[in-house]
DNA sequence: ATTAAAATGTTATATTATTACATACTGTTA
DNA sequence: TAACAGTATGTAATAATATAACATTTTAAT
């Protein structure tokens, strides 16, 4: 891709940190009492202070959260600096999550335009089925 | 499109059709608490009323849950028998909501395989933007 | 009539998320 | 460095969303 543009310095601020490590090397998408257990220790004590740093993380880009799930993934998805084009794949039997990443999807979703003409400037998309492993 | 299957007759609940109807006339998505409210007068009382009465309608297609907003609207796409690809435009401002019905964007989507070769049996598509109203 | 599936009614509780308010930290600029 | 704005934190209370558990009734097909 060339050289690729600066990504804007989001220091992440210590209860950010925190948050975005657990969830960063959890294998599935965590859930917002799930994290707030885990980072009492760590002197997390309240949920406001969990989605505080949730809802920052989301705007920044540097998690997503799956919405049918009310769950939150890291990104792994190194195109999306922001949280404006995500698209999961949904196992129905042990819930694992993917995030996908198909530049011919995101071209597709991003070129879309209702028949009003109408483009948006951001989407979800979650695909749900049966993962390798559960079929 | 021809002669249609004929539709299973999925004749409604007492409880599924009081919900549908309200859902159906309603001009944007109903949140679950806000239906209880509206249908306590017709001897509904009960949140589990509501969400069963939901969970019904949500598989026999009749409605869709928006999953970025916990809310519930009526099928609009006459091609949708059953809950497996929805695809809504959601403006940020007014919070309209629309479903979307294009053949290309539905084909595109069932048709979608990931890089494994995976292919899904449902999905979901929440776009987000302005409205025409909104701009 | 019997029966299985679906739907209902009711209470209690679990889970997810926000409001309100006080305080502290960080980086910029006058 | 003082003042300021923006961001982040801490804490308590509460609102909003959703399900568990159990008893009963209705529906529709034998």
């Amino acid at each position: 891709m060339g050289i690729s543009k600066i990504d804007k310095m989001h220091s992440l601020s210590k209860n950010q940190q925190i948050i975005f490590n657990l969830i960063d090397k959890s294998p599935e998408p965590l859930k917002a009492y799930t994290i707030l257990f885990n980072v009492q220790k760590k002197g997390i004590k309240a949920p406001l202070q969990v989605y505080r740093a949730l809802d920052k993380l989301v705007e920044i880009g540097k998690i997503h959260k799956i919405e049918s799930r009310n769950a939150f993934i890291a990104c792994h998805n190194s195109s999306c600096q922001v949280a404006k084009a995500t698209a999961f794949s949904i196992c129905e039997i042990c819930e694992k999550v993917t995030e996908i990443s198909s530049a011919g999807l995101s071209k597709y979703l991003a070129g879309f335009k209702d028949k009003d003409g109408m483009k948006y400037s951001k989407y979800n998309l979650e695909f749900f089925g049966l993962c390798k492993k559960c079929r």
